[in-house]
DNA sequence: ACCCAGGGTCATA
DNA sequence: TATGACCATGGG
């Protein structure tokens, strides 16, 4: 079967089982909350990134004006709980910054997307995949995200490129996933969803819905613990 | 005590 | 193109 339709397959069994609205970046979640979630994300679990977002709302710190306002080292100290706390501080004045020279988020967010994502990318601490995440749930552009997990499903599946580079795995995504915004914001929470609930915590689970995609041979056992 | 986590950046071969 | 060190905290 060739990679469409083992990747079409993917997104049909993964979207069946895992809803969307049981992800932190549904279709209505606000996109100051994505954007600032994607920075805070970053070599992160999602629950420490809760704890950064409570502490940025309890301290009245949740606009793109009050994170320019407020000190470095006092910004630091809020986002703390999702590590990397200066770095973390840092990147998101850097994208307030961005917002505001744009005249908003609003407007930010309503450029043109081959217009957006570069100067996403032209900001500190902002990379393909953050940009992405950006791109798809802040934005509603039908982008395509690359992650860590993505990458691991897909590669137990014997899917992918050969290069080993994001941008490898983003143009492979982007030709084989129908050009559709719910689609693809449904086919990546789906795939991190499923992995997060089986990767680690139940290896070789015997009821996973991939489990006939996988290759013959070893690769069932591999596909077992996707 | 140790290992890992939706990454980004900089240095190196 | 690709690999390694670094950033720093919380949870298994």
């Amino acid at each position: 079967m060739d990679e469409a339709v083992a990747l079409r397959a993917v997104y049909e069994r993964l979207s069946a089982r895992y809803d969307i609205d049981s992800w932190h970046w549904r279709p209505a979640t606000p996109a100051l909350d994505v954007c600032l979630g994607a920075i805070l994300v970053q070599h992160t679990t999602w629950g420490n990134v809760e704890k950064a977002l409570a502490n940025l709302r309890a301290a009245g710190a949740f606009s793109i004006e009050a994170l320019l306002r407020l000190p470095p080292d006092e910004l630091a100290g809020l986002v703390r709980p999702a590590g990397l706390p200066a770095t973390k501080a840092g990147r998101l004045q850097s994208f307030a910054g961005l917002a505001v020279a744009a005249g908003g988020l609003e407007a930010l967010l309503s450029v043109s997307s081959p217009e957006l994502r570069l100067r996403l990318l032209a900001t500190p601490g902002v990379g393909p995949e953050t940009a992405d995440v950006i791109l798809l749930y802040a934005a509603a552009r039908p982008a395509v995200v690359h992650d860590a997990y993505t990458e691991r499903l897909c590669r137990r599946l014997g899917l992918g490129p050969a290069p080993k580079s994001y941008a490898a795995w983003r143009d492979w995504q982007d030709v084989l996933l129908p050009c559709d915004v719910a689609l693809r914001q449904r086919f990546h929470a789906a795939v991190v969803l499923h992995c997060k609930e089986t990767c680690r915590a139940r290896p070789r689970c015997a009821a996973c819905p991939l489990l006939d995609l996988c290759p013959a041979g070893k690769g069932r056992m591999a596909a077992a613990s996707i």
